[in-house]
DNA sequence: CCAGAGGTACGACGTCCACCGTACCTCAAA
DNA sequence: TTTGAGGTACGGTGGACGTCGTACCTCTGG
């Protein structure tokens, strides 16, 4: 993580996330080919828009640090932005920069997605 | 591979594929995260509806039993038939069988990959 | 102030993946 | 009949992934 990631996590508690030119389509695929990610994305995706929602709703079935993890991925995906508020982070889905640089793919998702995985 | 799928590619030289009813989202997105194989897909979903392509004629820069492993991949994921014909072998795009079960899909990856790879 | 909930960082572990070389196969062409 | 092109199977290697436990941090509520 930079020296400016740093300050800007310090001020405004936004995680360090890719520009959208940036992500290629390969990654964005391998982050929704796991199914508790996709879960997660067709869950923020079905949400309000540009709601923000809590990381600890999610009641993911594995373990703190395993669930660190996927945000991160996803984080890293461009699929989403993650802030720090101290006792709680939240996310929020990217979907109108997603939307721009892959367009069709999230609707797609959510409506191919079986939602078998409980999250 | 069972005995009945050694026994269908002795007579008619298709190697064995699953249903698509059994083939999950996340093994097709697995599948297409990988920028080659994801390259064979849009090639093939350009080419002639129903057309039959030659292995060989993808050149793709990898060794030989890489080319393997990939068409394999491709295979269970449930994208792509393949025959062996002897002394080369041909794929063909499951088209309408992926139109079926993840409609939409196979236009998304045309339109939205970069095709950067040639292959 | 202190306990607890929410979360990250780090290190570890087992598995899978992309890749390769080698051995071997089959058919076609010389 | 022999050579070469195309291809699979197998074994191995290095790296990435999903998972976890532990240590540590921050804010809130008693």
């Amino acid at each position: 993580m930079s020296y400016h990631d740093l300050e800007v996590m310090r001020v405004t508690g936004e995680f360090p996330c890719p520009p959208m030119e940036d992500v290629e389509l390969g990654t964005v695929l391998s982050a929704l080919a796991d199914p508790l990610r996709r879960a997660v994305v067709v869950q923020l995706a079905n949400g309000e828009h540009g709601a923000e929602r809590a990381c600890a709703s999610f009641a993911l079935p594995v373990a703190k640090s395993t669930r660190t993890h996927h945000w991160r991925v996803l984080r890293e995906a461009g699929l989403i932005r993650q802030r720090d508020a101290g006792n709680g982070t939240f996310v929020r889905l990217r979907r109108d920069e997603i939307a721009r640089h892959f367009p069709g793919l999230l609707e797609l998702i959510v409506t191919l997605d079986p939602g078998t995985v409980e999250a």
